[in-house]
DNA sequence: CTGAAAGCGCTTACAG
DNA sequence: CTGAAAGCGCTTACAG
């Protein structure tokens, strides 16, 4: 913002200090021996003059701006939004700034983003883009040296940048055996889209825990939502129509797409838990909001955040500890699937 | 990022296309005359060394960096939500872009964040910042050229900055009115955080409603929220307690708390709207999620977002033509009060 | 322990 | 219409 009043510089500061702006500059960086006395006299300097440090001129020298990306295909989504705050956190705990990057799932703005944050000139990036195709992502992360994807599709781009990844089909198998173990014979899966990975895992997940149990799956039932928000849960319930009465068991995708299910319901005349028990997955507020309260499998939102900054952290250090990391979900039992 | 290959810099682009630097420069900025056979050769070399302009060098060389700060006090609240997503929009459109700073309400984390966007060195602050109070709000509008306060309190800063406000009294009225004409006599107020000026300007738009119409607020009924969300309303509406059954209209401060209330009501006994009336305001999507749908006040949420840039930009242009815009609420007449 | 000087990648008067 | 040169505010070898 061009200033009204000329910008203190560390010229400035050392000229009031009476040393040089190398001096300044090492002692600003805590780099090199500086005498205890003329680190002193830089300092009064500095909070005399009420001197800051241009960012720009910083990152213009050294190539590195301390700042992050993150990006996120939607931020009306709760899961992205703790995502987000968990990262946020981490970032500032390590002197790092956060950026954020809403694409609202669209490609070629999540390509737009990676060009700003390229201009921006950040440090490192984090991609959360579950939908986002191999081919789109690879020269993505090609063209970055520091990059961690939360839940991204296929391996093409995996020894170029780090990754987290929720245990989606595990998490599915907690779910049905949930249902399954209070007495549920018809169960049913209402997914997400079937170009994410995280989606077909769920579905993959919810199958095997099926079959695992004895039972088989009717795949006429199976149903997805466009999108895997509310609306799309409600509308896809609404097309399962006449066979309705015959499940007793859902399986959601998430709980917004659950929550619109049950919504469905209340329209239809069915009463949840009691005609059809049904499940959620990531435990957003609204799971509690609901009526009935979701049964859902919770996801550690924050801490995939956090995880996500630590890991690129270490990648802008030079290491590369953790390449990949599963988080694992947990099932929390409420009235939607006593 | 350090780049793991040497940058392409506009000397390269110079010396490829055998002009200098600042032939470059003028045929980037379009600035100057330059003949049309130079300004193709200059763009075959961009083209072909795949070039792209530093905005950090440009930034040091013409203290612009065209990023514009959004400050909002709360990311998980869908009414800040749709005023970045509107202001998103409305950057891009002009080539600016907005970086997203989140407060989470901490008035320290707020002046942290006008340092750190001091830092990045954006070209303009837009601030919500409902709740900070005039004494915290001054310095930093002080401290900046171009500021747009979204719903701020206090005046001091008001030939400072530009402002957007809601104009919560008159919608408040609306409420009122509706309630009282559809035969409600007994109404309360259920209200935010009375350190916000939104907050009492939405109250005494409730009372002088209710006094216009010939009735009398009764005072021990009002009752406040902290927070401002769900949880906030459901407990404070149970602090009504044996009162409540006299009450047939409730006026809430937003859809967040009516939510509450409507949760409260539903472990109550308490039927909606058959018993009581219950408005809320801002229509968030969870007014249309709530059972039963809500009467709310409807904000143009994205539209507050596209002006707040816009009055930013004419800022950084150097005119001052919006110095403050009040936006207007309109009544959605939903299921909770018919 | 401290300084002089070059450099980061742009822009912009000033000349011609 | 185009160029040489200084400058934006830092950092960092290189000397001493």
């Amino acid at each position: 913002m061009p200033r009204p009043t000329k910008r203190v510089t560390m010229a400035d500061v050392a000229e009031y200090a009476g040393v040089t702006k190398t001096t300044v500059s090492r002692v600003l960086n805590n780099k090199g021996e500086i005498s205890a006395e003329t680190r002193e006299k830089v300092l009064k300097a500095i909070e005399h003059l009420g001197y800051r440090r241009s960012r720009i001129a910083r990152g213009l020298a050294t190539d590195q701006t301390f700042l992050l990306g993150l990006i996120v295909p939607g931020i009306s989504n709760e899961f992205f939004i703790e995502i987000a705050r968990g990262a946020e956190d981490a970032a500032w705990e390590n002197d790092y700034k956060i950026l954020l990057c809403n694409t609202e799932g669209d490609w070629d703005r999540e390509e737009r983003m990676f060009l700003f944050l390229e201009d921006i000139q950040v440090d490192g990036i984090v991609v959360c883009a579950p939908r986002l195709p191999e081919e789109r992502l690879l020269p993505l992360v090609e063209q970055f040296q520091n990059v961690v994807v939360v839940n991204g599709q296929g391996i093409a781009w995996r020894e170029l940048a780090g990754a987290i990844e929720t245990a989606d089909a595990s998490g599915m198998r907690q779910a049905v055996n949930h249902l399954i173990s209070t007495g549920r014979r018809h169960l049913t899966y209402l997914g997400g889209p079937m170009d994410a990975r995280v989606s077909t895992e769920r579905y993959l997940g919810f199958v095997n825990a099926l079959q695992a149990a004895g039972h088989t799956p009717n795949p006429d039932w199976h149903t997805t939502c466009h999108p895997a928000n509310l609306e799309g849960g409600y509308e896809s319930f609404k097309k399962l129509g006449r066979v309705i009465a015959e499940i007793d068991g859902l399986v959601c995708f998430n709980d917004l797409v659950a929550a619109g299910a049950i919504r469905a319901c209340g329209e239809m005349g069915i009463r949840v838990p009691d005609d059809i028990a049904i499940t959620g997955c990531d435990d957003i507020q609204l799971a509690t909001l609901v009526r009935p309260n979701l049964t859902t499998l919770q996801t550690p939102k924050q801490d995939i955040g956090a995880l996500a900054v630590h890991m690129l952290l270490e990648r802008i250090g030079g290491q590369h500890i953790h390449e990949t990391v599963i988080i694992e979900q947990r099932l929390i039992i409420r009235e939607s699937a006593p």
